[in-house]
DNA sequence: TTGGAATGTCAACAAGGCTGACATAAACTG
DNA sequence: CAGTTTATGTCAGCCTTGTTGACATTCCAA
């Protein structure tokens, strides 16, 4: 309760205390760094009328193509309406492209179409440059490290999810 | 544009290459511990009707009290009607106090009331809590990289903002 | 003292979450 | 084969939290 309070932790060599500033100082730090990271794709899809939640669509559907929509809503963590309409303004659009299942013909296999890579290359290349600068900045091991507790962070679910889509793309 | 496209980097002993692929799990990883970040405090939340952004405004008020709506609406990038409108609600319900200032009569300056800091002391156990953990499992090391990663991804603005805040709360 | 700048409030709208209800088609099961 | 479950899509309606526009108050400087 308060605010002094630390938790030693034994790290190697080191003893590490995690007192409630220095966790607040990381909390504060994502917050922050969140709307960096997010602000260069916001700029683009303003432009077109698109938001955040077009963005997520476009970005792992280009990451797993023919991914199924019930796929896609696990991995945003969103209900199939609210996913729905996000891919009905973008198959109409003609960015994705949705076709009946070969096997399973109730599933809605996604892809995305020439002029929907192209999105999803303009908002990348954004983020990424953001990204690369940061990373560049900060230095190999930092990243290590960043990386490392992001994942900590991450709720199971969500990191079996995150392997699952590293293994796919290595 | 290519895939493969890697950039190196100097790093001391160490040549860094930076892939799109490994930028792209950077991203990845944002992503999905922005969620579990927000997860605990969100349930939290739920249950007494507020959302985010009354979270962050209370955050912010506990940080830096008797700061001013406009010091608030900078620190959160939101516009003043959209933070009033969380305030309004705050107000109300008896966590936050609006004092006009005493210099300035055109400015309210924020306090939490006892109820507010109750809140904010809940809601913050819960997200410090998965923080800890996170560090905990990471390592020390990590950690130093984690922060130094994400002070490199805010926009310079925010930078200056999280410095600030971390000289008052130090 | 008057006009502009700063600050904050109210109203209305849009995006994108959510739930609930329901339709369809396909797959599975007894 | 009949009935159930699963995957998907759609409609309606709600909430939160962004946005702009209009406006009131206060301060300050010409």
């Amino acid at each position: 309760m308060a605010d002094g309070r630390a938790l030693s932790i034994n790290s190697g060599e080191n003893l590490l205390f995690l007192t409630d500033e220095q966790l607040r100082q990381g909390i504060e730090a994502m917050f922050f760094a969140y709307r960096g990271f997010t602000a260069d794709p916001d700029r683009i899809l303003d432009d077109l009328a698109y938001g955040r939640a077009h963005h997520r669509a476009i970005h792992f559907i280009n990451r797993a193509p023919g991914t199924t929509v019930n796929n896609l809503l696990n991995l945003l963590g969103v209900t199939k309406q609210s996913l729905n309409r996000v891919l009905r303004t973008l198959i109409s659009d003609g960015l994705v492209q949705s076709r009946i299942g070969k096997n399973d013909k109730r599933e809605r296999h996604l892809y995305l179409t020439d002029k929907g890579r192209e999105l999803e290359q303009t908002l990348s290349d954004a983020q990424r440059a953001r990204m690369r600068a940061a990373y560049r900045e900060a230095g190999p091991e930092a990243v290590a490290g960043f990386r490392t507790v992001l994942e900590a962070m991450m709720d199971s679910e969500m990191r079996r999810s995150f392997q699952r889509l590293k293994e796919t793309g290595a």
